[in-house]
DNA sequence: GTGAAAGCGCTAACAG
DNA sequence: CTGTTAGCGCTTTCAC
């Protein structure tokens, strides 16, 4: 997909009036291409900043984009309104093809970008699509039995979780993982001892100081990412818990920096950097080929167990 | 600058060739207006997720100027050849004008731009640069010494700073109305009571913690944005000083949630939300009127002490 | 090889 | 008031 770029233009800095260098109106009009493409972000904005998962991968995937030579665009949809707005921007061929990040159930974006033949890859699962498309996702389920299995196997008896939103597909995802773990070793997944987060550290501490409330015997806890685990640390230390030894925490790796600012906390670290790229692959590969012939597909990245704690 | 945006287009769903409703670039082309702004950010995305100034800006920004019919997309400039590409997309003729936020010492990119001839406001007082440019600011200097004077007046003795970069005006303006201030109390300002932060948590945090060893005498300390001050605050806390009244610390407004996160919090507030619609709204006047005959001017907002406080 | 001309899909101006 | 046409600036093609 190597396309030529336009000639560089010279900026004549001396004079008032200038050339604009090629236009890339005539230029998209002629070639039928923008080389743009549009990284979707369907989030509020206080949400985002401070999301690290989404920093990574915006980061990651406007970097590939850009490697190939073609121009990356950030579209925030933080409404209804900019929903609507970013609809309108893609589809008027502004852009060749969609990155889209953070989606949330019933977002009707992808099917309408499919259905008007735009080239689109999803970060992460879709839930309940007209139709199908590809997408790039970690394994949370596996990551989710594999931490639960690492405290069952620690010897931990009142397990704990606080799950992400679970109206997407992240968050569901990483509870199944946690369900599955406790069904094989024969346990019951008790209701009380789980707790709806919101991905965000604040809400990771106040799911925390809830359930240690409600269940003041637990004696672990697997929080559905790192910026949640780090909220309930702190929550944990505030009730003068003692981490690892008194509640063990295991978090979902989302914050990259998590290992130098938690020395002590464990997580299921996945990809980052793998799953952006292969985001931007994925599209690439899709503007290459014909819209119409492109078969969507999907890949599903493993996800590790990495120790941090020095219990 | 009412635009009659192109007519909506439907979907057509049940196909797989379809029109792509009213093609953007014909329209442009002949219009000579794509009815888009850019936001440039020129930061690094680990400094950009977690600054919640430029989170108020964006969000400000794109509000407005979706108000105004325009489309707005967000154009990330965190590394050189990103830069590079940033420039090309904009004087393309992608977009009708630029917002630029978070400029550094020696950004080319006003300049360029102006000579351009496109249209193009700053945030914050930018330096340096060769031909004035629209610009949008809280009154910083003014801001900073307001907060010293106030730890002043309630008689500390031993009154701390930590700046942010010293390459960014919003840096060295908060640290001259600091100098303001305590030269016009016939106080030294004294190298080891100042230390160069970074605007991050972190960094505020290890400022605080070299302050406190070189002098741990301190008894306030003004911090030049809220979110190092609360990295600031925790670093107080770890070291066992009571704050407010062994120590005294006033931030600068950057979070807009701060005196709920950290109630014991002074800072210096600046309008946000109003200054993200000036930098919109000057923008939009200059897309208005012809390039070249708009006079480039600014607006200073001025700031204002909040005492939250409990002491 | 180099140079001229057709035309991309829209809008605005103009003629009927 | 409605229908037709010129032309935006570029690329590609076709003729020379």
């Amino acid at each position: 997909v190597k396309s030529a770029l336009p000639r560089p233009m010279v900026a004549d800095v001396g004079h008032v009036e200038l050339d604009h260098g090629p236009d890339n109106a005539a230029r998209t009009l002629v070639k039928g291409r923008t080389d743009t493409v549009g990284l979707v972000i369907s989030e509020a904005h206080e949400r985002v900043f401070g999301d690290p998962f989404l920093a990574s991968m915006v980061r990651g995937v406007s970097r590939a984009v850009m490697r190939a030579d073609l121009q990356c665009v950030v579209l925030w949809a933080q409404g209804r309104s900019d929903h609507d707005a970013v609809e309108r921007f893609v589809t008027q061929g502004h852009v060749d093809g969609v990155v889209l990040l953070s989606l949330h159930e019933g977002d009707r974006m992808p099917d309408l970008l499919t259905a008007a033949g735009i080239p689109t890859v999803l970060s992460g699962r879709p839930m309940g699509l007209q139709r199908p498309v590809t997408y790039v996702d970690a394994d949370s389920r596996g990551g989710g039995a594999l931490a639960t299995r690492h405290l069952i196997a620690q010897g931990r008896r009142r397990i704990a979780m606080i799950t992400g939103p679970l109206e997407m597909p992240a968050g569901i995802d990483r509870f199944d993982g946690y369900c599955d773990a406790m069904r094989e070793a024969g346990r019951p997944v008790e209701r009380s001892l789980v707790a709806e987060g919101d991905f965000t550290e604040r809400g990771g501490a106040d799911q925390m100081a809830r359930l240690l409330e409600r269940e003041p015997g637990l004696d672990a806890v697997f929080v559905a990412s790192d910026t949640m685990a780090i909220g309930a640390l702190h929550a944990l230390d505030r009730a003068g818990r003692r981490v690892p030894d008194d509640v063990a925490v295991i978090g979902f790796d989302d914050v990259p920096m998590a290992e130098f600012t938690q020395p002590a906390l464990t997580t299921v670290r996945q990809p980052l950097d793998e799953m952006a790229v292969a985001l931007a692959e994925r599209l690439i590969a899709q503007l290459g080929g014909d819209a119409g012939a492109a078969v969507p597909d999907h890949v599903v990245f493993p996800t590790e167990l990495v120790e941090r704690a020095s219990a």
